[in-house]
DNA sequence: GCAACCCATTGAGCTAAATCAAGGGACTCA
DNA sequence: TGAGTCCCTTGATTTAGCTCAATGGGTTGC
């Protein structure tokens, strides 16, 4: 399929094609596939939500910025995940691509529509607005709570866990993480190095983007877990 | 009306009463009004989700707990408020009692029922998580990258803009405080003080609960924006 | 080839907030 | 009435993480 690349931040449709957000949304009809260079805005702060993104390739930062440039990145989204999906009609946050990133859109407009027909559309939709939810409720624990190694620790842990995969390729750089973290990148930097030191991780290729988890369990007990059930 | 006085942690109905989370809900028979000692659990953490509640009098937290016992207070529940929602089957946060505490009651059972049958109620549910997560985002952008007095500072707009009157009378300790903003008791201590000593506001009792906003805009200054908008 | 970036690591020193410590007013309750 | 408990404030000291600085390996582009 052809795909065309650009930093126009205003989506060109490229094909029409089945929108496949999930299985619920199957038979709404999405704008086909967009694709986004590394560092690119794909929607701002405030601005009128019009679309809604699903992750094909690629990855990207959700943020928000204070005035004198302190970021806060609230979620990183990779293949698969769903972006930009908003209840009121404008963004919360700023989406950017992460690396060269490929997009499924969808108008907003046609998701709400199906959403008022289809109660199981708009059960998807609570759902996966309630997931969010429990992910922001977590990393304020982490943000208000947690040490450097602990945060770090838990980031490895849910990137380990939403990729799969046996070793982990990070699209993101250690500045990304440590605005993820409410950290600095030579924090998150000392972090990973003293968990290398400890043996749980191998950075297997020159950039240290490719991390071998060695003893997850161990990784493990460097992230703190809500006391024990009665 | 009688109310039930008790720290046992099952609410006992005391009367049958029309629900009125919302104008939305009103058709919805609620359990009625149960009341919370200061301190007292009002469900835990991880816990079976069957009741939704709404603040009548008092004020509730909730919070999550590491195993060490450092606690993150996620929000505080206000007159008015509803608590307790959920879309799984767990709470994921702990309820407690900050003072005394009328809650009225219903169970998350006919809640779904109505959302199922009524899209106006599923409506009303969505944007009430929506509301949550907004708050949730905004909060991570404060313990992830705001300083201890600009913290302080968002945290007495946030009250004094959900309260509304001209003098704010705090429910919750300095600790309370604390565990909300990812700060010790000392510092929002401080943080108080010297707000007070730049003449932003004034304490008007003792305990320094009771608090007087002099300047807004003053304390408005104290709690940096987003970046302006083009 | 080589300059210009970008990204990562590591060391040295600094600082905002945490920790430790003391003190005091208000309330409870025996 | 007075001991005990809470809660708050303020001072002194410590420290986790930030800032500043140097270095070095890729990659890009001329």
């Amino acid at each position: 399929m052809f795909v065309r690349i650009t930093t126009d931040r205003r989506p060109q449709p490229s094909t029409l094609d089945e929108f496949d957000l999930t299985s619920a949304f199957d038979r709404i009809i999405g704008l086909g596939e967009f694709t986004y260079r590394k560092g690119t805005e794909i929607f701002g702060e405030k601005e009128p939500a019009v679309y809604v993104y699903q992750v094909k390739h690629g990855a990207v930062r959700s943020y928000k910025l204070l005035s004198d440039g302190r970021r806060q990145i609230g979620a990183f989204h990779l293949v698969g995940d769903i972006f930009g999906l908003e209840n009121g009609d404008k963004h919360r946050f700023t989406a950017e691509a992460v690396v060269e990133t490929v997009a499924r859109l969808i108008k907003r407009e046609s998701l709400q529509l199906a959403a008022a027909r289809d109660t199981v559309v708009s059960q998807n939709l609570l759902s996966m607005i309630t997931r969010n939810l429990e992910h922001a409720e977590n990393h304020m624990l982490l943000l208000g709570r947690k040490t450097a190694v602990e945060r770090v620790a838990a980031f490895l842990l849910e990137m380990d866990c939403r990729t799969g995969a046996d070793k982990m390729s990070l699209p993101m750089t250690r500045l990304d993480i440590a605005d993820y973290l409410g950290l600095t990148f030579e924090t998150v930097s000392r972090a990973l190095s003293s968990l290398r030191k400890a043996g749980v991780l191998t950075f297997l290729d020159h950039d240290q983007r490719e991390i071998m988890l060695n003893d997850r369990r161990q990784l493990a007990d460097f992230d703190p877990q809500g006391p024990a059930q009665p």
